[in-house]
DNA sequence: TATTGTTATACTCTATAACTATA
DNA sequence: TATAGTTATAGAGTATAACAATA
């Protein structure tokens, strides 16, 4: 009986050993595909951006900051989904690093508004240099008009309700 | 001197606060692409899994041993990305619950393979209905054709070098 | 009274080192 | 000696509560 039911268990097992990995479920969900791919591409991003010290929320502020200058801490913190607690301490760290500035909003002296110092600026410009082409590679079996198609249809599901395309 | 720079500042500081966002760099990239719409899917996820006490990772582990009984703990680990020590915490807490069972292999006894409970492939089987349903919610401003197209981009990213489509 | 930003802290996730039992 | 799995623990990342300054 215990022989039968070993007997079974053996079976079982080598059969599943000797499969494929059934993952057709998990391959058929969207968010389970876009966690995916993201985290292919993390790697690249993290090798490349060693040398410059900038994770990928550290490269997001300087590249927002560079584009939009002295915007808030408050329209930072909810455009990097970072709290502002958060945001705080990651911001302590750029400004100790001489890459930006905190100044006291003139209008409105709760807030502070945000400005990358010249040292920013030139390494915010190589960093996007950088991440432009490592996004190349990471996505190289893509054509280029396969990846203008890819980046639509993620942004369709993100930007149809989106929030701080103004506020 | 300093009225003047104030004034410069008060100047720029309203401009700033004027404009819309610009990210336009962010968005040409895949992999912020991807992240964006992973974390705009994930709410959702949570959402509808909450009655089920089921976590995306926990999710994962239930479809993949539903779909492939009696894999090795070294295979699923490698499945679902997460280290041999974490998933055995993973693991206990869903052993627990009555949900799969480990066995020992009897080909190797130092590993054990895995098995759904009868309860667990009932909750799993609900839970998969259950994220088919909402990836649809989440997604439903895309037609199937772009769903379709969606998913196909996502997995030429990730899946032309796998590994555990064997092993 | 409400808001911006900060400090302090707790909680979750992920990563690493050392151990056991088998091979 | 090498591998599967576990335990213990450290570190990073994220979330929450309470506070100061300003509106």
């Amino acid at each position: 009986m215990a022989t039968r039911q070993n007997a079974k268990l053996v079976t079982a097992v080598q059969e599943a050993a000797g499969q494929p990995l059934d993952q057709s479920l998990l391959l058929s969900l969207v968010g389970y595909n876009c966690r995916r791919a993201y985290l292919t591409i993390v790697p690249h991003f993290e090798e490349r951006m060693k040398k410059f010290n900038l994770r990928a929320v550290d490269f997001s502020v300087l590249s927002l900051l560079n584009a939009n200058p002295n915007i808030t801490q408050k329209r930072l913190s909810k455009a990097v989904n970072v709290s502002p607690p958060n945001l705080a301490i990651l911001l302590d760290k750029l400004e100790e690093r001489g890459l930006l500035v905190r100044q006291r909003n003139p209008l409105d002296k709760r807030s502070q508004t945000l400005v990358l110092t010249p040292e920013g600026t030139r390494l915010c410009a190589k960093a996007e240099k950088t991440v432009s082409e490592l996004e190349l590679e990471a996505t190289a079996m893509l054509t280029d008009a396969e990846r203008a198609e890819l980046v639509k249809l993620l942004q369709k599901i993100f930007l149809h309700d989106e929030d701080d395309a103004q506020a």
